[in-house]
DNA sequence: CATGAATGAGGGTTCATTCAT
DNA sequence: AATGAATGAACCCTCATTCAT
């Protein structure tokens, strides 16, 4: 009879957006963004289609949100906080976290790729990344000047290009990228670690 | 006037496909595939949307022969239908033909990319690629190998991986990535050739 | 506390009634009738869905409800309870009553106006204005009359229609209608009053 | 077997174009404009529900071209393209066309003032009648004075005000309000013509 | 008395495809 | 070979109304 309390509303409306969000996320992974109707979503998530849009403003809002969440834990991640210098140990850290994150994001990273590509959408997102990426070119550059690197700016490059097609390779064929191999790789190159 | 012969009508015939074909091509890359409609495409191609109909199958089809025909392009420039063994020289050029063809072809990577990570078109394309893939990692880690690496396969993974993420890097951010830097950086480390 | 007396709940009752009353006549004045949802009426009245429907049995109920009590208290000001007869006085009390009501209930009358000319609802109205109409026309043709003038039905009509155009020339423009001067214009062409 | 001519489809499209005019005209007329929906206008149009957007932009836009059109008719009508003087002869073919126009267009000017009243339309509207509305007192106000009337804006105001009151009133109730007798009473008060 | 999550029918709109000419 | 009018299914989204609590 007594109305439920805010708390109540508040769970209800957690967990139901939580299975929303699941169920775009699947989709959207699975068949992309377009070929993914707000139909197929609602029914996967065992609701109705009008309930979704209780919880996300429209098809593109679900999708950012699905987008930046994945964003804001990687930021969290690799923002270590620090003094701007990137120590032997902390380029360690840096790489086995992202390896990590492959491996266990995998289906969040296979979404922001096909994503990323799709011209109109490539725009909203690009703004956000671009921060990250100039922040970290700068951290790579002047790791690789500290180790005495003739042109760090072109090996900050070259690592960063390497490190994306490494993600992008093992992203679309998890199966058959010897990710772990290639870590210890690229670890054991970058690093400067003696034993 | 003289009626035209069968080879006019043919000629005719390719030419206006191939007209249909660039003006989809161009509207795939620039706007996403589905944001491109058959109208849209006839309209650039100062066509009907029922001749279009002609010339392909599908809207779906018209994407498939684009993507083939770039496949193709790429399979002519990369099979040197050699002796298996993959020289100083003909790493240069493949190289070279390389970095040409990201230059010149930007438009069709991008669209490549786009559709690539579509998940659906994903495996339609995928099988193809795959036999040149094998194909040029074999022709890579005897490459390394013959030039006493240790491991051979890793460095030839390795090395797709990096082709990969400049690939990619330049195509999304063409007028910002120093595409001919790197292009000298990834010669003069990897073709071992001493002036 | 003591518990409340049954006259403490229908006040209750009859308070929050006259908020959603309240809300969703402004709204339906500000933005039409059709464009004013449910969920932004119950917003504006600090309420909830619900509790709407437990005072109106429907969005139309509640319209309808707005348009019938303006109805009741334009039918209170000019239901003089008299002899049938209009003297010079009470036409002047008439025009005033109405001008002043043009003048402060604005909103009411633009609204009214809007739904007015819905052609569904107009229907709905319309028998209970029939009965108004009628009165005031044998008032005015009495008055008319009275007045020695020809045709004094006409004269009625005539007089109906000049008010009706300056009601709804003010209401859309209360800003630029000069509807002080045109007050005096009428009461001093209508009125026939000596000073 | 030939492709149809420019003028075939030329007719084709007046045609078709027109028929899902005529539909839209009636239905908004009849039902009101929210309350038509674009499957009905299609349904009594014969027609599909894809081919009205081939001929109308939107569900506004086909709105908005049915006002316009019956503002042009109006506009032709009103505009002698003369010297800015309003003779008697002139005042007389105006209210003369007036009230044909009223006659014969009945339901535009039911649909007219149904849109008018639409808040959110309003607007839209205003600023084309805005131009006529000025253009039509001026000429009114000239007239009066002319006419030796004390106060000629006021006169024109009201005049103005009295012509839309008796076009309302006719309008809403055909069939019952007497239209020729206030048309003579009218042209008699204020052509001051003599016999 | 009070809440807002949940529904589902229907809204306007788009677009690949067909077909008469 | 060539046209674009015509279709209809599916799209995203809105919202009055219901109901468990």
């Amino acid at each position: 009879m007594a109305p439920r309390t805010k708390e109540q509303f508040e769970n209800i409306r957690e967990e139901k957006k939580q299975l929303i969000f699941e169920a775009a996320f699947d989709l959207f992974a699975l068949e992309g963004y377009h070929s993914t109707s707000i139909t197929k979503i609602a029914k996967r998530a065992n609701t109705s289609k009008g309930l979704l849009y209780n919880y996300f403003e429209s098809k593109e809002a679900l999708l950012l949100e699905i987008l930046s969440s994945g964003l804001n834990e990687m930021m969290q991640l690799f923002d270590p906080n620090h003094d701007g210098i990137l120590s032997e140990e902390e380029m360690l850290n840096f790489l086995s976290n992202l390896f990590e994150m492959l491996k266990t994001n995998n289906r969040y990273w296979r979404l922001y790729y096909a994503i990323f590509f799709q011209p109109t959408v490539f725009e909203l997102i690009n703004t956000q990344f671009a921060d990250i990426f100039t922040k970290m070119m700068k951290l790579l550059t002047d790791y690789f000047a500290h180790h005495g690197l003739q042109e760090p700016e072109k090996e900050a490059l070259v690592f960063g290009s390497l490190i994306d097609g490494i993600a992008f390779n093992y992203v679309m064929n998890p199966d058959l990228y010897p990710i772990e191999d290639i870590k210890d790789y690229i670890i054991h190159k970058f690093c400067y670690i003696k034993k």
